[in-house]
RNA sequence: GUGGGUAUAGCUCAGUUGGUUAGAGCGCAAGAUUGUGGCUCUUGAGGCCGUGGGUUCGAAUCCCAUUACUCACCCCA
């Protein structure tokens, strides 16, 4: 137990870390371009909020959540999601005051108890987007092309973008009973899950994978033809901001978001490459949720990213990213003499931003060159009393073996030119 | 929460019909005449054979349980 980490949680270090650093560069800088200003809200937040901001009725709420009482008797919870900690934020620091609309960005971990495997862990992070206060398509556009452009940046070309409308919240109960009502001549042949779900959430049923369901789900009725003129009107400009600006889609009547939160626009970047937890990044809009949260309404659109999940995009094209470190030298010593000025002049040098190591394992000349050979050194020097008597140090290049003679003080000098 | 697969060295894996001290490659460490890397060679360290129980004269090997990992369902990022 002393030896394990959690279920479902996993150390990030050695090449997984490069990776992720470089997700990180390139999402802070596309949400930059974007005008996307980061937020860190904490990581707990009171348990009521997830129940009204995700949903009562989702799994995540009702089976899922990292919930406990602390010492002073109030409901905690880990955060599933990164959406409902951002809406409380921005209406408890009241930034519906600021110009308008309000473009948010994170970059999260988040905690769901669920059964662990491809691309689902405990612990998980989340890179997401939300623009509160335009209800307007070419809201929704920008957050979606944000995406794109990231995934473009990231070298992700593997992944498709799915895209829906659900309608607004009419529309959504409109569809319901005209789907239920579709559903009901053929409720005996569906799934037993579907079966449920016939109850509990229709829509669901859409994207379910059972043969015999998709069967009957052939010629059901779509909810994007149950819209109303205006939720028509707003999905159709959206697809012509997303063809202008030359960005794939397909529209999949199928998509259904599990939040229930969502209205209107939802869409998922799916990838066929790394298992069957293929959504890379989902979204849409959410108009009901500020109300819900106590505000006053504000309409919304955002999306959430899993990064475990991009990472692994990533690796299915380019493979794991096995960059050996690098350093600009090693400086290795023989004897108690050169031992002190190594390691002033070490200092020295990492006091001029150049990375050094030295030897800290009492090692013999050879050993040392090895090591310096395998942490990437481009550059290598011992000194030892032959070079402190003559002032005068050997600079090798790992990579031609050029050598070069220098002064003890030059040395600084050498490597920032050669840096 | 439900199902399938797996578990031997840091990593990837061998291990015969149950038989004495459990192996290989890679990695790590030391060395191959004086204070200089990558190749080669030698040597070494490192294993409660996931854990607990059972069968047996004897278990890494057979049986049961358990845990972890893993994949899928479910759900979602």
């Amino acid at each position: 137990m002393l030896t394990n980490a959690p279920r479902g949680t996993k150390d990030i270090y050695g090449s997984y870390m490069n990776t992720w650093k470089k997700l990180e560069d390139t999402v802070n800088e596309i949400c930059t371009n974007f005008g996307f200003n980061e937020i860190r809200t904490p990581i707990f937040e009171h348990t009521e909020l997830f129940q009204r901001g995700v949903g009562e009725t989702t799994d995540i709420v009702q089976k899922e959540m990292y919930s406990f009482t602390d010492k002073g008797d109030r409901n905690i919870t880990l955060k599933p999601e990164g959406t409902a900690g951002v809406v409380r934020a921005y209406l408890e620091r009241k930034m519906y005051a600021d110009a308008q609309p309000t473009k948010l960005f994170y970059i999260t971990p988040a905690f769901r108890y669920e059964r662990p495997q491809a691309g689902r862990y405990r612990q998980f992070h989340q890179f997401g987007v939300e623009l509160f206060g335009s209800d307007k398509p070419s809201a929704d556009a920008e957050v979606i092309a944000l995406a794109a452009n990231m995934l473009k940046n990231l070298g992700i070309t593997n992944v498709e973008l799915h895209i829906n409308s659900l309608g607004g919240p009419e529309c959504r109960k409109k569809y319901n009973n005209t789907l239920k009502e579709f559903l009901s001549k053929n409720i005996d042949s569906l799934c037993p899950t579907c079966m449920e779900r016939y109850e509990k959430n229709p829509l669901r049923i859409l994207d379910c994978k059972n043969e015999k369901c998709q069967a009957v789900l052939k010629d059901a009725p779509l909810a994007k033809d149950e819209l109303d003129t205006e939720c028509k009107e707003h999905f159709e400009e959206l697809l012509r901001l997303l063809d202008a600006m030359e960005i794939q889609y397909v529209v999949d009547p199928w998509i259904v978001r599990g939040l229930d939160y969502y209205t209107r626009t939802v869409f998922e970047f799916i990838s066929k490459d790394i298992g069957a937890q293929g959504t890379v990044c989902g979204g849409g809009r959410y108009d009901k949720l500020i109300e819900e949260c106590g505000g006053s309404p504000t309409p919304a659109v955002g999306f959430g990213a899993g990064i475990e999940r991009l990472i692994m995009t990533m690796e299915a094209i380019n493979g794991s990213n096995e960059d050996k470190p690098t350093r600009d030298i090693y400086l290795g010593y023989v004897g108690e003499n050169a031992k002190k000025t190594t390691f002033a002049l070490v200092n020295e040098l990492r006091n001029n931003n150049i990375s050094v190591e030295t030897d800290l394992m009492s090692r013999s000349v050879k050993a040392q060159m090895k090591y310096a050979n395998k942490i990437g050194a481009r550059y290598s020097a011992i000194i030892g009393d032959n070079e402190l008597e003559e002032n005068s140090v050997r600079i090798k290049n790992m990579e031609t073996r050029e050598q070069i003679d220098l002064n003890i003080e030059e040395i600084a000098k050498y490597m920032k030119e050669n840096k």
